[in-house]
Formats: structure tokens, C-alpha cells, sequence
DNA sequence: TTTTACTTCGTTTTT
DNA sequence: CGAAGTAAAA
């Protein structure tokens, strides 16, 4: 199998895959055909460059990525592709430490703490040190500890340094104590696989030295994304060899948040001067109109690589801009729009993709969906193993398995309800740290611990109940424990009785199954099966449970945050909520520190460049957000768009208004527009005046980025202060009218006030209803 | 100990 | 506005 690497590549992949040895810094823009030059390149290294595959090691973010690129390698280099190790940081220090826990204390039998066990522990240093959790939430706490493990700051260190500081006293003394718990119970959370294994590099030499040999070619993915322990892991992994290849594109690196450190790929060259540096520019998934208004926007960041995207391919559709007065109205012109085009073209649901900012704007999005009967999918969050049902019922298994860790023992101590409350669980906390034993042996000497009688006797049934499924274990499949532990706990009456509805129950008796599936390929798959290990593996890699029964090519519209989105593609995409104050949030207006703008613009550059076809962006004049109505106007990122490339055409029954900026420019009528009003920028509302003055304030002092100066919407500034003007309505009292949301009515009354039309309709399914017609946009039937 | 009323608090997320 | 978590009452 020969590959013609030279045909098959444009010239700057075919340089990333010649570029073999030494540090290497490849810049991948969006849809320049990454995947393809990071596999051409494994399969270079090996087919040209006689490399071993097992001294090639490639390092993803998420289990999908690595999947992904495992698959493709695979295609490329055949059976060489099971020896190159291709998984995430986090599963791959997992691995390594699995190896070598007992240098740094642990024992191989460690587990690992996700959010749900973090969050308990926190709970519990919170309660013991007692801090007002008003001035200090357990989020912020569980964030301060992580941000310090991200920047290998141990509780030690933490001290050390802000030794003396009052003010962070608290987070000393916390940090340090939620290091003692997880060490008490032998677990690690996420940041500590990344921290013990630098620590472990640091310290022990040889060891360092052993997977040096081992990873002679190091590949790193999405190198915006690594913070500084990751970056630290990687310098000392490279350190003997230098054969360090990191991909990425630092116009995308959208998660500052969780410890992301740009500066990682931006001062590359700084750290490795001798560093290639391969710039893939050319993109093969958009049109050029779309390329052409994401480089404009992300040109106006300072903190970036100079480059810009370019295609082959024709300028395509212009970008579409509207502004709905509503964010009913925006979901609404969205789900119409989709359902106009799949009914009349080629094109099904499948190919669209709506992306919000946030999460809270999917409620009007699957309404609209909802209403009009399309299929949609909406991409949460939701994790199988940080369902309850599966935390509740592993924490049974390893209770009942081993009982060392008291984080699960805690969890299902009264599971099913036996009368055993927190007062008592604090006993038996206490006595078992003071006679050294876990909290699981301390259940039976309740009464010791000082437990009153009717508890005692709960506490003790539940540890011979443990302790009788344990002996049971020996020899079992893990299949049947769990069926054991679900048959001996009574677990399933219990959810029966916890639960409202029986589809409710149906869908956790599902969660289970699916544990039980789990459990079964897992220990198929393996030589020594384990479930410490199990677990531990579901912990870094938990995600390849897939929660979805739908299938993956159901004809559906994805609704999905713009974070969710990154590393995807589709024909139609839909940016919602294209606002001040939503996009970018005001938290990022307000925070003073454009490093968080510049984030925002990242962020809005990824979820363009998302788009093949054709791109749309909507906003909308009046949000409900947090239970306040609020007023809003187009986002600045719209302003910093070409303006030949947008078409801000509003049809002709909804153009009464211009779109609207908040530094009270607005925007030239698109070609179909009508006749130009003007429409003053936002209603200043009491409460969000004070915002509003501050963006506008900004948007006037900053000069926008350093190379170009953009002054209001392509040149053009106009201030108008003047009043909607109020357009008669089409209709009249006793007409017959649509409403996008509330179907058809009966115009009861129509009274002119002093900006508007307030229009009385009666509804046939939901009443009577005032509304202003600018608002309501009703249409004659 | 469980139910109910009240308060609080609201980006983005993977491992 | 609503979810989620907490304090007071049954």
C-alpha cells in the first residue's frame, strides 16, 4: 500500500507530513482539513519515516476525538494502528498512574471523583470549616481548587504563596482539606490525573525517562485547549526526544473558562525557537461569503496569529441577518424558515444546525419545534454516569465490593429510606476517622459512635447487608453483583416508590440496563476484570455510553450551544440570540478585561465556521431573561461583519423597523427593504440603562483591534432618537388573524396608543389577548 | 423524617 | 420565570 502523499495533500498538509522531526506547530483553521494531515502524518511516520508505531503517541481532548482520529489512522495504516496510542490526557494519565500510584501514595486501586463527587466532598469541607457558603459558594471553591491544580499549585504551594493574605485564608484552608478527603478515600479527580502525573514525572526520573522511550513522536490536538499542566506534561514527555507536533488554531480556543491557556500555541515559537510552523489556511467545508465574514470578525481580536481563511469555492448565498421582535418571534422565523426550505427544496432536517450562547434559549426553540411538529434534537449536557440511578447504584457496587471509599458508602447509606439521617452519618464520620476504620465498618458500631438506638440498629443491617453480598462476590460476573445488589438492596422498589410517573421509572430501569450492558462488554473485553477498574475506566472514558436511543442519522434539526458545536459541520446553520448582552454575555461586556470579548469573538468565529452552505443569524429586540423582560440590540460581532456580505432584508410585513445597534447606528436597508425609518437603538428599560450607557461608552473608546479601525456599521453612523412610527395594521376589528404562536383569532378591538396599535384578539385555543400589533405581527386571514 | 414553603440564583463543558 | 436547594412545619 503506497500513498502518493504529494497528490493527495494540498502543499502546506503535504509540509506537515514531511515535517518528521523536531517541534512542530501546525496551525489548522477551521476546515482546513486537520484529520487529514494529522493522519497522513502518523501513517508518514511510520510508512516513510520507519517509525514504530508504538512510539507514536497522539493526545485528544475527548474521548470522541480520539476515537475519531483511531478510526482514521486505522483506514490509513491498518493493523500499525493498534499499537500507536491515540487517547485522551486524561485516560492516558489515568494509565500511567494505574502503574505507579503507590510512588505518590495512592494506591492502584484508586478511583476517580467526577463533578458529583467533587461537589460532595466540597459539601463536606464547607461544613467542617464552617464557612458562610454566602460569601463563598461551593462552585467558586470547587473552581478556585481546580484553577489552582491547573496551574500545578499544590495546597502547599498555594500557601506558600499567598502566605499571610487574609483574604485567602479560606481558600487555603480549603483547598488543603479537600486534597486531605480525596486522599482519604483514594480518589483523584480530573485535575489530579493531569498534577500527579507531572508530579510523578518531576520526581521520579526514571520513570519520566521510561515513557520518553516509550513516546519518541508526540502529536497533541487542540492545542489551544491545554492549560499549563498539560502544557508541562507535554514539555517534559518531549523534552528528550523534541519530536513534539501540536495542532490547533488559537482562533479557536473558546474554553479560557475551564483553564485554557492560549498563550500555549501563541508563544510556541518562544518556548521551542527551532519550531516548524505550518500554516493550513485553505478551507474545504464553506463558501466564500461565509469564510470571508469570519475572518473579518476574528480580525478584530489582538491576541492572535495573523491568518486568514481562504476556498476554492464560489462566494455562495449571502449571510442572513434578522432581527425578530421577540425571542418567540426569532424561534418562530427560524422553525418557519426550516420548514419552508425542507418542504420546498432538497434539503431535510438533518442538515440544520441551530447554535444558541446558551443553554436557557432552548425553551422557545423546541416550543417553535414543537408547535410546528418538526423533528429536532436537542444536544444536552446529560451524562450517563452522573445520573443519579448510576450513581446510586455503583456506588453500590463498590460499597458492597470494597467499602473503602466513603464517598459512596455516604451516598447510599439510606438508600433504601431506614431512618438513617445526617445527624447520625456525622457520627459515625467522626468516630470512623478517629479509630481508623471506614465509615461502612464503623456502621456497626453505631451505638460507640454514639447513634441512637432505632439508627444503630438501620446502621448495622445495612453493614451485614454489605458485607453479605460481598461474600457472595467471589467468582460471580459482574453482571449478575449488580443483579445481586439491585435483587438484596431493593433498589428497584425503592426508585418505584421515589419516582412520579412510570415512564419515569421505565427510563431509570433503562439507565440500568444499560449499566448492566456496560458491564457485560466490559468484562468480555477484558483479561482481568475488575471493578475498580471499571469504574475507573467509565470515569476518564465514560462518554462512549451512548445515551441517545435515536439513532445518529435521524432526519432531525440539532439544536446545540456553540461550544457543543465546535469540531462539526453543517449545510444550514442558525446563530440565535446574535446580541448585546447575550452575545457577547454581559458578564464579558462588563468584566472590564477584553481578553473576555476577544473570547466571545473566538467563540462567534467557531460557530460560523460551522456553516457549509449557508449561514443565518437572528436576533431578538425583547428577551425574558431571569424573569426580566430585557431589551436588547444586534451584536457588535454583527457590526463587524462585512457589510456586502450580509443580507439584512426583513420582509416586507416586519420592516417597519431597522435592525438596531446599541451605539444607536442602524443598519442600511437591505434590497428589499422599504422605505428607511430610523429606530433608535434599545428602549433603555429602568434597570438596564446603566448597561446600556457602558457598552455604548465602549464601543466609542476602544479602538475596535490594533490593525483596523472600524467606525460604526461600514462607515455609516446615524443617532436617531425618533419614536417608532406606529403602521396601521392590515386588519381591522372583526377580521380573522394568525398569530405565529397562538394560531387564529377574532380581532376584538384595536385601540391606537401612543407608539403603537394594542390589538384585542380573542384566540380560538387560548382566549383573549391584548398585544401590541409592532409586536404581535399578525397577519390577516 | 418527610413534606411544604420559601429563598436564591442564574454563561459556556470535558474529563 | 423556574430550577434547585434550604429552612420551617407536620
Amino acid at each position: 500500500m503506497s500513498i502518493d502523499y504529494e497528490k493527495e495533500l494540498n502543499d502546506r498538509q503535504y509540509d506537515a507530513v514531511r515535517a518528521t522531526e523536531g517541534p512542530v506547530l501546525i496551525l489548522a483553521g477551521a476546515g482546513s482539513g486537520k484529520t487529514r494531515a494529522i493522519t497522513y502524518r502518523t501513517a508518514y511516520l511510520i510508512g516513510e519515516a520507519g517509525i514504530k508505531p508504538w512510539n507514536i503517541i497522539a493526545l485528544t481532548f475527548t474521548n470522541k476525538a480520539a476515537r475519531e482520529m483511531k478510526e482514521r489512522i486505522g483506514q490509513m495504516t491498518g493493523s500499525d494502528a493498534r499499537d500507536i496510542w491515540v487517547s485522551t490526557f486524561h485516560s492516558t494519565c489515568m494509565r500511567i498512574l494505574f502503574a505507579h500510584a503507590d510512588k505518590l501514595g495512592y494506591s492502584p486501586n484508586f478511583e476517580i471523583a467526577d463533578q458529583s463527587d467533587q461537589k460532595s466532598v466540597m459539601k463536606d469541607v464547607v461544613k467542617h470549616l464552617n464557612i458562610d457558603t454566602k460569601m463563598y459558594k461551593e462552585k467558586t471553591l470547587i473552581n478556585t481548587v481546580s484553577a489552582a491544580k491547573d496551574e500545578l499549585i499544590t495546597p502547599q504551594m498555594y500557601e506558600e504563596r499567598h502566605y499571610g493574605d487574609y483574604s485567602k485564608r479560606v481558600y487555603i484552608d480549603v483547598y488543603r482539606a479537600y486534597q486531605e478527603q480525596l486522599r482519604k478515600n483514594n480518589s483523584m479527580d480530573f485535575d489530579d490525573l493531569i498534577l500527579n502525573t507531572v508530579e510523578l514525572f518531576r520526581n521520579f526520573p526514571d520513570v519520566l525517562e521510561h515513557y520518553q522511550e516509550r513516546f519518541r513522536y508526540i502529536m497533541v490536538d487542540e492545542y489551544q485547549d491545554t492549560n499549563t499542566a498539560q502544557f508541562e506534561l507535554i514539555r517534559l514527555l518531549a523534552s528528550r526526544y523534541r519530536n513534539l507536533c501540536v495542532v490547533g488554531d488559537d482562533d479557536q480556543s473558546i474554553y479560557r473558562f475551564r483553564g485554557a491557556n492560549i498563550r500555549n500555541i501563541l508563544d510556541f515559537e518562544k518556548i521551542y525557537p527551532d519550531a516548524a510552523i505550518i500554516k493550513l489556511e485553505q478551507n474545504y467545508r464553506s463558501t466564500a461569503n461565509i469564510l470571508e465574514t469570519a475572518n473579518q470578525v476574528i480580525s478584530h481580536n489582538r491576541g492572535r496569529k495573523p491568518k486568514a481563511l481562504w476556498t476554492e469555492a464560489e462566494g455562495g448565498r449571502k449571510i442572513r441577518f434578522r432581527q425578530l421582535d421577540s425571542a418567540a418571534g426569532e424561534a418562530a422565523f427560524v422553525a418557519d424558515d426550516i420548514r419552508d426550505r425542507v418542504k420546498s427544496g432538497t434539503v431535510s432536517y438533518r442538515d440544520f444546525a441551530i447554535l444558541m450562547r446558551t443553554n436557557i434559549q432552548s425553551k422557545e426553540l423546541e416550543d417553535a419545534f414543537r408547535v410546528r411538529g418538526i423533528d429536532y434534537d436537542l444536544v444536552k449536557g446529560l451524562r450517563f454516569w452522573d445520573t443519579k440511578v448510576i450513581k446510586d447504584v455503583t456506588s453500590f457496587l463498590l460499597t458492597a465490593a470494597s467499602g473503602e471509599n466513603d464517598l459512596r458508602t455516604q451516598r447510599i447509606i439510606n438508600i433504601p429510606r431506614r431512618g438513617i439521617g445526617a445527624a447520625s452519618v456525622e457520627k459515625l464520620t467522626a468516630y470512623g476517622a478517629a479509630n481508623g476504620m471506614t465509615l461502612l465498618d464503623a456502621c456497626a458500631h453505631a451505638k460507640e459512635a454514639g447513634v441512637s438506638g432505632k439508627a444503630a440498629a438501620a446502621l448495622q443491617d445495612f453493614h451485614d447487608e454489605m458485607k453479605e453480598i460481598r461474600e457472595k462476590l467471589n467468582g460471580m460476573h459482574l453482571a449478575e453483583f449488580l443483579d445481586l445488589v439491585l435483587q438484596e438492596t431493593g433498589y428497584l422498589i425503592y426508585l418505584d416508590e421515589e419516582v412520579e410517573t412510570p415512564e419515569e421509572y421505565k427510563e431509570k430501569v433503562e439507565y440500568i440496563e444499560k449499566l448492566r450492558e456496560t458491564l457485560v462488554e466490559y468484562e468480555q473485553g477484558t483479561e482481568n476484570p475488575d471493578l475498580i477498574d471499571f469504574m475507573r475506566m467509565n470515569g476518564v472514558e465514560g462518554n462512549n455510553v451512548d445515551q441517545d436511543s435515536s439513532p445518529e442519522n435521524a432526519d432531525k434539526v440539532l439544536i446545540m450551544t456553540m461550544h457543543n458545536a465546535k469540531g462539526l459541520e453543517f449545510p444550514y446553520v442558525y446563530l440565535v440570540g446574535m446580541e448585546e448582552g447575550l452575545f457577547p454575555g454581559y458578564a464579558a461586556i462588563n468584566s472590564g478585561e477584553e481578553e473576555d470579548i476577544e473570547e466571545e469573538r473566538r467563540l462567534c468565529y467557531v460557530a460560523i465556521t460551522r456553516a457549509k452552505q449557508e449561514l443565518t443569524l437572528t436576533c431578538a429586540r425583547v428577551r425574558m431573561v431571569n424573569g426580566e423582560t430585557r431589551y436588547a440590540s444586534a451584536s457588535r460581532f454583527i457590526k463587524e461583519m462585512p457589510f456586502g456580505m450580509l443580507d439584512m432584508n426583513v420582509a416586507p410585513e416586519k420592516t417597519e423597523r431597522r435592525v438596531s445597534f446599541s451605539d444607536g447606528s442602524y443598519e442600511k436597508p437591505g434590497a428589499y427593504g422599504g422605505a428607511a425609518y430610523g429606530m433608535h437603538s434599545s428602549y433603555d428599560r429602568r434597570g438596564s440603562e446603566r448597561e446600556t450607557v457602558k457598552t455604548g461608552n465602549r464601543t466609542h473608546k476602544a479602538p475596535a483591534s490594533g490593525s483596523t479601525s472600524k467606525k460604526g456599521f461600514n462607515g455609516q453612523k446615524l443617532k436617531l432618537g425618533k419614536e417608532i412610527i406606529a403602521t396601521e395594521p392590515e386588519y381591522k376589528v372583526g377580521d380573522r388573524v394568525r398569530h405565529f404562536k397562538f394560531g387564529e383569532g377574532t380581532v376584538k378591538d384595536l385601540i391606537k396608543g401612543g407608539r403603537d396599535y394594542e390589538v384585542t384578539v380573542d384566540f380560538d385555543s387560548s382566549g383573549i389577548r391584548k398585544m401590541f400589533a409592532g409586536f404581535a405581527k399578525l397577519k390577516k386571514v
